[in-house]
DNA sequence: TATATTTGCAACCGATTAGTTTCATATTTA
DNA sequence: TAAATATGAAACTAATCGGTTGCAAATATA
């Protein structure tokens, strides 16, 4: 199954569990006693997030640390850079652009 | 209803519409020509764009303009921005607390 | 070796999703 | 005013989602 990142993201149980290993590696059971769920719900994200490479496995015995594989928001933040020049300035593109729009109308 | 960013941005046409508008305002019947979809399952899209005021209408006359609200999406950014310094660096912050967990269970 | 612990997977369930078709409303135009 | 155009809303549907319970496998411990 293809996964996306920003499927990935669209649960806000996920993205607790994405800052939460963000501080430090931790294994399901821990990641589950923060959450009001049980923790096969808990695994469920973990395999989602695994599937689209958010985050990734290290195995130590019986037990599965799960760490957030930092470099793959990176590719949120670059569907974002398109849209950065549009809110950091006042008179931006969009506007110019809206501006022509209108005068072609008239 | 409550609407939420990134549930908004999970769907790929949501975001080819967000992409689309981003460079000049569009009517529903000018996106719909853009997708393999119905007019009206795009202007569901725009609904739920709406609600979490991604896009913001412009009336005129019978005509809708729908324009991207781009300070909105300022709301992904910064919540990429806690990881930002996660990727940016190769002996980053996650780096570091990893060493003290394993140092700590020795 | 027997038992406990950690984990993932399968099967099921109710809610939500993204799409469709049909219809109502408002505005423009002939 | 009548017809055409632009749009949103309602009702329906198949697929997906997030959750549950129950189970099997692997590893650690008594």
């Amino acid at each position: 199954m293809r996964r996306d990142v920003f499927q990935a993201i669209a649960d806000p149980t996920r993205r607790a569990i994405i800052l939460l290993i963000a501080v430090q590696a931790m294994t399901p059971n821990a990641i589950a006693e923060h959450f009001d769920t049980t923790r096969q719900a808990v695994s469920k994200h973990l395999r989602i997030l695994t599937e689209c490479q958010l985050v990734k496995q290290e195995h130590n015995g019986r037990e599965i640390y799960y760490q957030l594989e930092a470099t793959k928001m990176k590719e949120i933040d670059h569907w974002l850079e398109q849209f950065k020049k549009l809110w950091e300035s006042r008179f931006n593109e969009l506007d110019k652009v809206l501006l022509t729009l209108q005068n072609d109308k008239k």
